[in-house]
DNA sequence: TATATTTGTTCAATCGTTTGAGCAAATGTA
DNA sequence: TACATTTGCTCAAACGATTGAACAAATATA
């Protein structure tokens, strides 16, 4: 039952003020570096932890980051916290994490515990269902920094940290055309969300772009799952003239897509090459190993984090809108490789 | 720059005390219905947030619970906090989540960092290089709950949830026996993990109970990599006899070993039957689809949360060692089907 | 009617730390 | 020597909520 020791032990044994004691262990300016190595020295044999809640109370500031995650069973997701919060905890910020599961009730849920919890900032990618922004203005009324990454571009006016889907795009079919395609098709997500819109016009204006055309039955939307990559692929297969490349807005149906190719004997790439997005960990684990665009996981995390804390330093700044836009990176494995 | 309102500004409104309005929102029976309906009136008027720190300072409780995780990139761990951080959500108590990425330093410093920020409690499993918990006697002589779920059944004597490895290495060979095989290799984790020590001795066991000879050159330790996979499988390949069935105590283990098998043209499971562990999610994706053993999840992650409460509430409860274990359930897909 | 009990509230201390203001002693400046 | 400045600390009031004790008013009991 032994109690935890605060400042006022320390102060106690030294015959000093909290306040003195405090301020030693601050590095205080106006305290002799002769009571700052003392109290340091009772504090140690003391074991004290400072109370962060009380400090919390006081200054106003939690050292909480809070973070809005939509799903942690994506890789993608999953590095980018990890890395953010390897940065945030070397600058003594602590983060308390929450899922949205791409349901828009629980973020605005999830908005009001974290300002419950008194964060100092936070820090959230949109689900898929968000288009009405009215709860992140909550947090702006704060004034306490937001920082979106990877959904949410130029929704709230913020400082905002992705990928260019667009140019991510052009890399792809450059990549595609480089090895002989023709006729690429593009199993595309739903036009709807931007990100899935703007890797349709990448790819549009990139088929332009090397005097390719542009067929309609090409490009056909879906959910980017597996099934979602199988029908895809089997309507492509039932074109009258095959495309000989297929570049997926996702992995989980770039995976689909090949299932049916290999169920259908096709040989990948040599008669279809494929590529995906995302870099999901199991691209490079099938057989052919998929192609596929890196989008800098953990880069996004520390600059995510790094952008908080400097908002957090500028107390001056006011939101508006700052986006940091990453080249996404093509990663060529051997369901691409058309030639050597 | 609006101040946000406080239980002393409902109390001015009302012309009561700060008490007063503090104990209407709790619903103290000794504060009139009238004054209680008042009180919630204004408090939503002004949009009263309770300050969680303040009230965290005062009454010790920051509603707070700290969960540490090796890591987050896998299904396993993220789909357990998924679901522990919808039943603490519940209750009014929020997640913080800390990695350890394996390394023995960052749990001691996650276990740092969650006490210092005062969590009410914490839930964590242990890296593969713990071996010694020194640092989570900290946790018990703060006489806070501390779970533990997966890693680290007996070595520190609080709860634990987790599932039975011995037994589903039972239920692996059971299957692989009725599907037809006589000679099962077993591409073992290392001994001095708990967990892959038990599937090793379910593994002989089993074997013993189905009359068949227990060999030695059938069971390779090792990482259970892919790479590590790929190795153990070509070793087994370079045998005299080859076996007729694979059980590796992990899925990357397993698939390591699939793209061996397939690059050799030996057919699976005609050939050789193969099963994997963990129901990570590309089993499901490779062809052939590769049998796992499904941990539940979602149930550990509910558990974990649950007994938690528990230990939060009986504040009499003194730290003993205490198992929830749950039965795996063997999901059988096409790398093991030899019948139909 | 006098006393006991219940009801509804106020009072004041407290959680542990931070921080502006204050003040004496030490040091610097003229 | 006299005054200004700097140094090193103390004092006391916060931060916002909670909580045991106190107390007046209302109600019940004898």
């Amino acid at each position: 039952m032994k109690k935890k020791t605060t400042i006022k032990d320390i102060a106690n044994v030294l015959k000093i003020t909290p306040s003195a004691v405090s301020r030693a262990l601050h590095n205080h300016p106006r305290i002799s570096d002769k009571t700052k190595a003392a109290v340091k020295k009772v504090a140690k044999e003391l074991e004290y932890q400072p109370n962060q809640l009380a400090s919390a109370l006081r200054s106003g500031k939690s050292k909480l980051v809070g973070v809005i995650v939509p799903r942690t069973n994506s890789h993608f997701f999953s590095s980018v916290v990890e890395n953010m919060e390897e940065e945030l905890n070397k600058k003594g910020y602590n983060v308390i994490f929450t899922q949205s599961n791409e349901s828009y009730d629980k973020e605005c849920r999830n908005i009001e515990t974290l300002l419950q919890t008194q964060v100092d900032g936070i820090i959230a990618s949109l689900t898929n269902e968000t288009v009405d922004f009215s709860h992140y203005e909550k947090i702006k009324a704060k004034e306490i920094p937001l920082i979106l990454y990877d959904r949410g571009d130029n929704d709230i006016g913020v400082d905002y940290i992705g990928i260019d889907d667009y140019k991510s795009s052009h890399i792809v079919v450059d990549h595609m055309v480089e090895q002989g395609c023709k006729r690429i098709a593009h199993i595309a997500g739903y036009r709807h969300t931007r990100i899935y819109n703007n890797r349709i016009k990448g790819y549009i204006d990139a088929l332009e772009k090397h005097n390719l055309p542009l067929e309609k039955e090409l490009i056909l939307e879906g959910d980017l799952t597996v099934e979602g990559g199988r029908q895809k692929m089997e309507e492509l297969l039932k074109l009258p003239q095959r495309p000989d490349g297929v570049y997926a807005a996702g992995d989980y149906a770039a995976l689909g897509a090949l299932q049916v190719l290999l169920e259908n004997n096709i040989k990948v790439p040599e008669e279809i090459a494929l590529v995906g997005f995302s870099n999901e960990p199991f691209t490079s684990l099938v057989t052919p190993a998929i192609s596929t665009i890196y989008q800098h996981n953990e880069q996004i995390g520390k600059l995510v984090a790094k952008q908080f804390l400097k908002r957090e330093k500028d107390k001056t700044w006011k939101p508006q809108l700052n986006k940091i836009i990453l080249d996404a990176e093509l990663i060529v494995r051997a369901s691409s490789k058309k030639k050597e």
